[in-house]
DNA sequence: CGTATCCTGACC
DNA sequence: GGTCAGGATACG
């Protein structure tokens, strides 16, 4: 369940389950979770109380009053599952943090992609980041000075976290059908009209699944997406048919007709 | 820049 | 049994 309204929405249910409460026990319970949260790291949260819950791009962040920080990453199938310690713990469970009064947050995850670290004060594992898509300040000048350095395709620049953080395959395969602009155009050759227009379409797109109940996850949510998903479906918008290309080892789906280099 | 890789389940 | 998956990064 990544992409960003996800992930807030995720971070908003660990920040009801966490904030002001003692962290009991924190534990990476998968090998490949535990390489980067080892057991004598993670008992250093043992005590420590959340002050706040953050989300940088696709990134949570528990932030521990003695300057620690959880941090952690869905990668593509990560969620929490909020019960009591007494509960049993889901299937696919990845990782667990225990609070006082009998909470307990489990990172279900089941291909073990997620990640889960604890910084210590003044440490960051957290990558470069761009600005977060979903900032109001995301305009079509900030594209233009990001994108004017790279080479790449218009969707493999929206992919980069450095560059936008935040979007992901779906949302960037939606924007790019909004404003009508090919995945495979040049990022640096774009105009100034059409980044505006892809600006809006990023601020309509997020805002959209940001408000709409269900997610893109459920059958539900899936009919409100244009073109992802949709291979040899009908474009919405003119009469060509969507498509579905490989960019940097990730599915792009997109109508030849309408989306334009 | 593109490609391989982490890991495991779901689906054809 | 093979292929695919919404992410990110290390590598060539």
């Amino acid at each position: 369940m990544p992409e960003l309204p996800e992930v807030a929405f995720a971070a908003r249910v660990l920040t009801r389950a966490t904030v002001g409460r003692k962290i009991v026990r924190l534990q990476a319970l998968h090998p490949a979770l535990k390489r980067k949260l080892p057991p004598a790291i993670a008992r250093r949260a043992a005590g420590r109380t959340v002050t706040s819950v953050e989300r940088r791009g696709k990134h949570q962040l528990l932030n521990l009053d003695d300057g620690s920080t959880i941090v952690v990453h869905f990668r593509m199938n990560g969620d929490w599952d909020v019960g009591k310690t007494t509960d049993p713990l889901p299937e696919f469970t990845r990782a667990v943090i225990e609070v006082s009064g009998g909470k307990r947050v489990a990172l279900v995850d089941r291909r073990a992609l997620s990640s889960v670290a604890l910084d210590r004060k003044g440490e960051s594992s957290l990558p470069k980041l761009g600005l977060d898509a979903s900032d109001k300040s995301l305009d079509a000048s900030y594209l233009s000075k990001t994108f004017s350095r790279r080479s790449s395709a218009v969707k493999t620049a929206l992919m980069d976290q450095s560059v936008i953080a935040g979007l992901g395959n779906i949302y960037v395969a939606e924007a790019l059908w909004l404003a009508q602009i090919s995945p495979k155009a040049a990022a640096a050759k774009l105009s100034k009209a059409r980044l505006e227009k892809l600006a809006s379409a990023i601020k309509k797109v997020l805002g959209a699944e940001a408000r709409l109940p269900g997610r893109y996850t459920e059958k539900k949510g899936r009919q409100r997406l244009a073109v992802y998903g949709r291979e040899g479906e009908p474009c919405r918008r003119c009469d060509g048919t969507i498509s579905r290309i490989v960019q940097a080892a990730r599915s792009t789906y997109y109508c030849p007709g309408c989306q334009k280099s």
